[in-house]
DNA sequence: ACCCATATGTTAAAATTAATTAAAAAATAC
DNA sequence: GTATTTTTTAATTAATTTTAACATATGGGT
């Protein structure tokens, strides 16, 4: 079990360094982020959290607004609400927008902390969601650092940015539904009408590439989105 | 699938009282006990709890002990704190003790909702909601995971994603019933009108399916929903 | 038992969403 | 700067889902 990781997106340079400094005392990895943007660039940037702390009024971005970009990549990640302000429309807002706790300002860093552990204690462990550089997918070995796809005959099909990004994340989602928006934020930054157009094409050309093993297939879930899998 | 339950342990009539009726307004399954040992008698006559709601302090048996006891014959059972003191000691406390969440009086009962239905979604469902690879559904063979229903001849129907959403709901409640709300909320995230009449178009279609082993019915239970089974 | 309101059954048409191919635009390499 | 590769846009076709329209069944009230 390696360090859990999390990301922190608070302005407060002060509450910033002491959580920083207080979570890492404890054996945890902290990232921070002054701002809502930085906040989702670091956000996008990994994919490895395990908790993420917002602050709800921040520069940029607001916390509500970030965590319902976070919830259309990923509905699981535990995101806690720290903030100032405690009206009661907000606290429930906040559970509604898939929060899982809320903290109201100024609030007991220890008492943060078992909160996180209670939230961790019920969260599944992360898949390891590391391919292995020769990843076996059906008769092909995919070779994702080097956008190699290389079939049973050893034809090699060298793989685009765009092609190998989206098969990339179809492999580190084997068997599991991989959602349209989620492999658009990831993949191209936002979901737009025409980004999904792009996409559509590119599934076009992985499915082409994939083609010659029968058992192979990206399936779509209407609505939904993709699940590379393997039929038998 | 079905309704929730949820042990109240509080003291307070009138809080029981209320918690009961919201609760159950909002379609869960309440049992109250008034004091820490009908608490833990409760607790032990039934295996099927969703959350534990405990008062702090109480007669007989305070919540912080009843939770220990809890904790010795259930470790993942979740348990919400309800209580009257805040001091810090004791919210740790109630954490290190395996608490999930902990509310000081007075408190929204709105806020302890969303707060018991965050935990809820990170609790994995008790019930055995896995479908065989493989099955057999008189004489023919559902693979849900490939969308294909293959009958006697080895025809194969492959399935739409919504066909094969509600086949799926249907054969994991094989001979029971299944509500249309039910149905309606998990596959087509929410009730109205139109979904409803979907629903009743892809019920005929599935009909439409199965129609060539009589023995297999999707029986309708009027006002209530369907019931998959096979008659003999 | 009959009437009525409402719920469900069925089929077809409309609307939406996805798949595929080709052409245009943008980025990169030479 | 031109050629080549990659990505995006466009246009067409196909698949899926929803809406509509009408038929039939059910259960309560009288």
């Amino acid at each position: 079990m390696d360090k859990k990781h999390f990301l922190v997106v608070e302005d407060d340079p002060n509450l910033g360094k002491i959580l920083n400094e207080f979570l890492s005392a404890k054996g945890y990895n902290i990232t921070l982020a002054v701002d809502g943007e930085e906040g989702k660039q670091k956000f996008l940037n990994d994919d490895n959290w395990d908790i993420i702390l917002l602050d709800v009024m921040m520069p940029k971005k607001d916390g509500f607004s970030l965590a319902k970009e976070i919830r259309k990549v990923d509905k699981k990640i535990p995101i806690i609400f720290l903030t100032a302000k405690s009206q009661k429309e907000n606290i429930i807002k906040a559970f509604k927008l898939g929060g899982d706790d809320y903290l109201t300002k100024p609030f007991s860093i220890e008492e943060l902390l078992v909160r996180m552990e209670a939230i961790m204690k019920r969260t599944p462990q992360k898949k390891k969601n590391i391919l292995e550089d020769n990843f076996s997918l059906g008769s092909y070995t995919y070779i994702h650092n080097q956008n190699l796809l290389i079939d049973f005959k050893k034809n090699e099909h060298r793989l685009t940015t765009k092609e190998n990004e989206l098969l990339k994340l179809f492999c580190l989602n084997f068997n599991e539904k991989v959602d349209r928006n989620t492999a658009l934020i990831k993949i191209w930054g936002d979901d737009s009408y025409y980004n999904a157009r792009s996409m559509d094409v590119y599934i076009a050309k992985l499915r082409k590439y994939l083609k010659a093993d029968p058992k192979i297939e990206i399936k779509t879930i209407h609505g939904h989105g993709f699940k590379l899998m393997i039929l038998d």
